[in-house]
DNA sequence: GGCATGTAGTTGTTGAAACAAGTATATCTG
DNA sequence: CAGATATACTTGTTTCAACAACTACATGCC
């Protein structure tokens, strides 16, 4: 077994039937391990990641906001209970909701200047964060890495796409 | 914009200065999204992914069973309070504790019979998920998303491996 | 217009993750 | 061998995610 894989982090006894099982909990584990770095960066402002990307969401809106709906689907997972994710930022004063008067069963949510102030005091230090993350891969690596994950995530645009053979 | 994107997915306001960035939120978002699918097979068994993981790591240390400790450092994901998850694992009778002679602090924990049969039902699903859901990548490129994955994780070992050229 | 259906959010409840503090046992040191 | 330190696990507490049931509003159809 090669001293640095997947296998010898998992155990001695650790065996993979097929590259997709593989594949799948390599994916996991470093999602994870990528993770750890900006839960401990966003911790001290009492955000989580959820908190933080609905943030960025509502900062990539402005200065109309956008339905609550909306806010779950753009969510890099999507979230089923978009309420008390706003009830959350709209306790903390970074975002407010507002009745749509054009159809009054939707709510508009929008960032306020002190969630803009928040966010803009962790723009830097995430970037620096994550060049520091994947500063050992290469241009090419970083965007072959990024070809494969969203291919993995995306079956159905498998047949037409960049020319590249399948098996 | 290409079509098919990251960007494309977060909506036209979203822009990525680096990709590293564009890296981070890719493997979080393939990792959700093959998650999902991993849950709702493990929904009607009781089990979240941490169990189902906790499960398959004592079915690796069979018959000596291991310590909690080790179960926490082998977890795809490190878990901070593996006490209350083999808790789970005990009152579902899947597992089983016992208190180490030799050193008694140690709690040695073991798959029971009950849990050895429960994986053995996962097993060919959970494979068969697998690989439906990878199935439209080629070998190579689950290898080389293998290869990238854990490069990615391991920024320490990047210096040495498989003699790809660097930058 | 009134009822059926669909949509947007809310609320209730349960279960699990996160963090911190505490207990029991082992090991190390003088 | 007594006290200090370290280890392995447990327990308490808070917060958050997940699922389901529910309310309010809108839309379509007769």
């Amino acid at each position: 077994m090669p001293p640095h894989s997947l296998q010898h982090e998992l155990g001695k006894k650790h065996h993979f039937a097929h590259p997709e099982e593989e594949a799948y909990l390599n994916l996991i584990r470093t999602a994870r391990v990528l993770e750890i770095d900006s839960l401990r960066l966003f911790r001290p402002f009492g955000l989580s990641e959820a908190t933080y990307n609905a943030l960025r969401i509502l900062r990539g809106h402005e200065p109309k906001g956008l339905p609550s709906q909306m806010i779950g689907q753009q969510m890099v997972s999507a979230v089923p209970d978009v309420t008390r994710l706003v009830d959350r930022l709209c306790g903390a004063k970074l975002a407010q909701r507002r009745r749509d008067d054009a159809d009054r069963r939707v709510v508009t949510v929008r960032i306020t200047p002190k969630g803009l102030d928040l966010l803009a005091k962790l723009d830097q230090p995430l970037i620096h964060m994550h060049k520091a993350q994947l500063a050992h891969m290469s241009r090419a690596e970083l965007a072959e890495l990024n070809r494969l994950l969203f291919k993995a995530r995306h079956p159905e645009l498998a047949a037409e796409g960049t020319g590249a053979p399948r098996r």
